[in-house]
DNA sequence: GTCACATTCAACATCATGGTTGAATCAGAT
DNA sequence: ATCTGATTCAACCATGATGTTGAATGTGAC
């Protein structure tokens, strides 16, 4: 859970890591879309916009069906899940007691004693 | 709040999809680290470490304070959020009822009439 | 068979990424 | 002034990502 999967988080973030791709998403969380239908809006080529298609493919973020000619494709849930679970351990950090947070870590630097002086280095 | 900063988005998902930035994100996460501290536990050089955490400081995720010679890097929690918002603008894909979900897109499939045939393509 | 359609494949150019090494910087301690 | 320590900078190299174009594939319609 920590880090169960890390090749699977690495390509998920990286397929994330592009507006591109995230638009794409954005596209199939108002329904299936085919290849073509998803590469519309983005102006490249076709051939460009299914090597993003099959990033998202790669990474888990999407699934494809195949009828006759047009590959429908669809979000998969459980890959954004793992993406949203992986910053959720984090979710201390923003969530609730975000001022006790860095109070916490002022107390921590405290404890860590900084070499007293040089309260302004630049200048 | 829908695609409010790409680039910055772009920064963070991509500094998230390599494991060796994640693990340091997650020492951050049990309090400020030098940077010989966070390269410490990854077998490369020194000089390796410190641009990932150039990466991961210019996608925000975190901030450093110069005190005499060491570096102390801090989590930055904003943009972790930002990352995390827009995780969760997908939620209802996992949170409830995902199952009904996929009856949805099931259903919408039937709405987008799929030509008749062709049960089994393959075989 | 031939046409049109949706999509991929292959080859290519270009730029970013992730790693190396060795020198450079910058600040205190001796 | 010199030494040591922490970190970065500057080449450099290998690999992968992103885009292009043009040809190939596979399948239904004429």
């Amino acid at each position: 859970m920590v880090e169960s999967d890390p090749p699977r988080l690495d390509a998920i973030f990286r397929a994330l890591g592009d507006a591109t791709r995230r638009r794409m998403l954005r596209d199939l969380s108002a329904g299936a879309r085919s290849v073509s239908e998803l590469a519309e809006p983005h102006e490249m080529s076709l051939a460009a916009a299914s090597k993003h298609i099959k990033v998202l493919e790669g990474a888990g973020l999407i699934r494809r069906e195949i009828r006759w000619r047009t590959h429908l494709c669809r979000l998969e849930p459980a890959a954004l899940a793992s993406a949203h679970d992986w910053l959720e351990s984090y979710s201390r950090f923003w969530n609730t007691r975000l001022d006790t947070l860095e109070a916490l870590l002022r107390a921590e630097d405290a404890a860590n004693p900084p070499p007293p002086a040089k309260p302004d280095p630049k200048s």
